[in-house]
DNA sequence: GTCTATACGAAGATAGAC
DNA sequence: GTCTATCTTCGTATAGAC
């Protein structure tokens, strides 16, 4: 809908979406071999063989296009441990799936650490309307996993989940400077004591 | 003594080092002004008087300079609570104070980002021994606080450590973010549960 | 030891041709 | 939709004045 507005009513499309997750695909790849430093829009164009120009067509700037990069597989990973029952579980399942992309994970620490500097505006409004989002998530699952187990809770729920989104990116930064951190296990140690 | 060597004993020195003193402060101010990314080398000589090439007399790079700031920030930061009993309730001061000082948060919150990242070696160097030292040191103050209570924990303390020193710097993030974050107030809920 | 001047290469952004 | 060419700014490097 959305993407459907002026010129044919197909052919043009499919090219031009396909074009574009080519370069959010690509550029994944780029970042997790050569960094996010590496990963200038002239190097991403090699990878596909198009210029830096050609990028600005379909991403509005170099932020832009990491953010969807990262919204995207973002969203993924959350589709992928929806089914788990019980907030620290799924969150703990989510960490041992990112030991596997490393390239992800730095992508997101790093994006996040520039999205407080002003100046980033894409990737701001991406962090600020996550943690949102996941802050009310995560406290109404924590309500109704009390509510089953017929207990009531004295904490403000809001303030458990910014405690245990918290503790989640404090880990992995942790594990990304050293791979000895059990992101996971430290995780259930805190399930265990809330 | 290592900062002695060559040249007179006093005269020539006294200059450099508070140049360099004068450098790690106006930069710290830029930063704050002007944010990270507006802190060029050009953009700090020009609010010292001096040229940018100048800087690079005192600091090996740029990332090196931004990474002395905090260093020494940091200390300072570490210092000013030490006296404070118990290891939440320093934290919790640490947060307090950091409140009035968002531009030092800034910096530490994108360096720790931008240090996951290969080609930032000072950065990477500098917070890998940050959280070495800080993890074992918070374990051991754990340990006597224990001891002391005549309880004993069935819980690993270095993931006790781990967990604080995340869930401190994961609610800087989200304060940065959205201020309605009570980092002080959270990292007491911790306190309580653990 | 301290500093200016200057140059280099790479980066993101932009304009306009095709 | 894609390109080439160009602009500005950046970090870095070097030569040399004082």
């Amino acid at each position: 809908m959305i993407s459907e507005g002026g010129g044919g009513v197909r052919g043009p499309y499919a090219k031009g979406v396909q074009r574009r997750q080519e370069i959010l695909d690509r550029t994944l790849d780029v970042v997790a071999t050569r960094g996010i430093d590496g990963a200038s829009l002239r190097a991403i164009g090699d990878a596909i063989g198009i210029s830096h120009a050609a990028l600005r067509h379909y991403f509005a700037s170099r932020e832009a296009l990491l953010v969807e990069v990262l919204r995207q597989r973002d969203a993924d990973s959350i589709a992928r441990v929806a089914g788990i029952d019980g907030v620290l579980p799924r969150m703990a399942a989510s960490a041992d799936h990112n030991v596997g992309v490393p390239g992800l994970v730095t992508l997101y620490t790093t994006l996040l650490g520039a999205s407080v500097e002003p100046g980033n505006e894409d990737a701001r409004v991406f962090f600020t309307e996550r943690f949102e989002t996941l802050r009310a998530d995560l406290a109404s699952q924590l309500r109704d996993q009390l509510a089953a187990s017929g207990r009531h809770s004295a904490a403000d729920l809001d303030q458990v989940a910014s405690l245990i989104i918290a503790a989640f990116d404090g880990l992995q930064v942790q594990w990304l400077l050293d791979r000895r951190i059990d992101i996971a296990g430290t995780l259930r140690l805190l399930e265990r004591v809330l």
